[in-house]
DNA sequence: GCCCATTGCTGAATCGTTTTACTAGTGATA
DNA sequence: TATCACTAGTAAAACGATTCAGCAATGGGC
């Protein structure tokens, strides 16, 4: 037995050229044709028309047979199209951006995009749009930024879930503040409070101005004073002893004691998301108060845990996973060449879910009061 | 006064050529250079040390002046190189998957690398590798599998976060489970805990066979037993009645639920993350049960809002964001040419974090159970 | 005066597609 | 019988970089 019999060794599946992969090339080689007749086929280009489908058959065979892939860089460079798309989010891992995008991946995966994502950290502004810049160099076709806010219009036709800047070019998917605003203070002036306190957002983020604008008014509307010493402002900045990206949770944390070391009394805390609420919450029992017989809270978001959470949050929902999918659907009518999409607005309902964590005021609190 | 003394009307910023954008070319033409001799000057690639330091400043003013950026897929087609990778998640919405991904992200940003995002939904083994070949078209370098069990090697470099598989060419980042699994059940043994129930993992997730084992040996060291009427296995598939993507809160509730409803009687859960944990604990406290008086609960993970729950959870921590910068750091040296790396294992270390969610063992049910 | 190395660059091929303009043949129509 | 409209394709030029082989000039060593 000489080596004759030794089957050569090698790959299962069809051979390629020693470059490496299948090119368009080796399948017009294949069926004899060139590499024009090969893409217009298989794009379904409106030439293609003209090829015969058997011949079309004898194409799509040596796809098949040959594991044919079409190099998308090529591709791409080319044709001048990608189908990807970039996202801005302050920080993946809170929970609000994490199911924003999780709507937007919904919608792009189904329709044959993909995404990049950056975290801009709540760093500043001109991060964010160097971060713009950079996804602009690799090729997206357009962006969404979620809960930040955009200083000039970005080259690129973009959606903002949660910004409140019309700029031209680009969609704001919004929820209504004056409705959540007003839900929320009616249930809780209903409920006996009137020293209500105050998470304000961010400074970075979109919605933190409208969303305290829409407070007041609503406030005013049923006589109920906006105390300057019963409102924080989240700080959004990372913070510096775990030289962690900032950790909502913390800051909740943090600026609940802070309302409690003021010392001026307060029967409710309207906060500015869930996770500051139940940072805040944590808080609030830590120092020993009862949550809700002492003290009323209610978070905005109406994140998945806000249920689970003990006391059962009650919440201004945001349908955030719609709200992300809504923001890829306009993007990509954008990309697809809808002018007419352009509005620089597009509202969703906010719903007021009263849940545990919210109660009638303290009867000796409100005696103290006087 | 004829046209001649109108100027043409121009955008500001220095003019680009009819096409669109500024090209290498273009650079080349205002520095009267050849396109290669700019590229490689830009590049710094090893023939531009014969460059002069003072042409080389002309190529930068240049660059600058006209704005020029590269056009990132010519340049990837040419060079082969995409600086992208995939980051393929069960669920992008999930806290575990949400903190890895925030790590990943840190250390591939850091590096110039972006990254795709998809989630499998824990749907089938299928659906993964062909997202792992959706990426692959899209050209990434490499892979990141967070949670997500592998069947067939990938035909790029991978490391899976959490993975159990040793394949060729994959590094897995894991923790130590036998040492999870001893530290939780010695403080649940100690706490004076028998009947101890678990959640096992869902099928598709690359912890669940390796922790469950850890687990079997940890309780036969101790003398526990782990009885199949107090284990159940999260299923991980979408809840069917809100038609949204699984929430692991909401199976933690019903697995807790469901555990109750058994009649067989426990004073412990050992969960297999937060997420269930936190969903049970609420079924728990539903039921008229008290955590951690009448029974205690561990999770596992340490996601963020851990430490703030009511009660504080106490649960394994993972390092999720430092596996995910681990995971991406492996990755890139691979990428990079480091054959030496492909070590099957990387491990990391769990700590148990004591919080309120367990207490000793009620004296009552300790009793009845004789 | 010759050879060689170095400096400073350039031309042209190449990556793998898409796309435009064109051709050659074939019936049908005017 | 010229013209026209199809049919069934092809050749070659993009797209915008990178990269390789090479070339002219200069200076130094022998």
């Amino acid at each position: 037995m000489g080596d004759s019999d030794v089957k050569p060794v090698r790959k299962r599946g069809p051979r390629r050229s020693e470059g490496g992969a299948v090119t368009l090339r080796h399948v017009a080689e294949r069926v004899a044709l060139s590499p024009a007749t090969v893409s217009m086929v298989l794009n379904q280009a409106p030439a293609a028309a003209a090829i015969p489908s058997e011949t079309q058959e004898r194409i799509f065979a040596a796809v098949r047979e040959l594991n044919y892939r079409p190099n998308y860089l090529a591709r791409s460079l080319r044709s001048r199209r990608t189908y990807s798309v970039g996202v801005l989010v302050p920080e993946i891992s809170e929970p609000y951006a994490a199911e924003v995008m999780s709507g937007i991946e919904g919608h792009l995966l189904e329709t044959g995009y993909h995404y990049l994502v950056a975290s801009h950290r709540r760093s500043n502004a001109s991060l964010l749009h160097e971060y713009i810049d950079l996804m602009r160099d690799r090729a997206v076709e357009g962006l969404i930024l979620v809960a930040s806010e955009l200083r000039q219009p970005p080259a690129l036709p973009a959606v903002v879930v949660s910004g409140h800047v019309p700029l031209p070019g680009v969609t704001n998917v919004v929820i209504d503040h004056d409705r959540a605003a007003a839900d929320t203070l009616g249930h809780l002036a209903a409920l006996g409070h009137r020293r209500i306190a105050f998470f304000k957002g961010q400074p970075g983020s979109a919605d933190t101005d409208d969303r305290w604008r829409a407070i007041a008014e609503a406030a005013q509307e049923l006589g109920l004073v906006v105390r300057p010493e019963l409102t924080v402002q989240l700080s959004g900045e990372p913070s510096l002893a775990t030289f962690s990206p900032a950790d909502g949770y913390e800051e909740g944390y943090t600026f609940g004691r802070t309302l409690l070391e003021r010392g001026v009394e307060f029967t409710a805390l309207f906060a500015f998301d869930d996770v500051s609420a139940i940072g805040a919450i944590r808080a609030f029992l830590d120092a020993g108060l009862r949550v809700p017989e002492d003290v009323s809270v209610v978070g905005f978001d109406d994140i998945q845990s806000a249920a689970y959470h003990n006391p059962r949050l009650t919440t201004v929902r945001q349908p955030l996973r719609r709200m992300g999918e809504i923001a890829a659907r306009i993007l990509l009518g954008r990309i697809g060449g809808e002018q007419a999409g352009a509005q620089p607005f597009v509202t969703v309902a906010p719903e007021l879910v009263v849940r545990g964590s919210t109660a009638p005021a303290p009867r000796r609190r409100a005696k103290r009061e006087r």
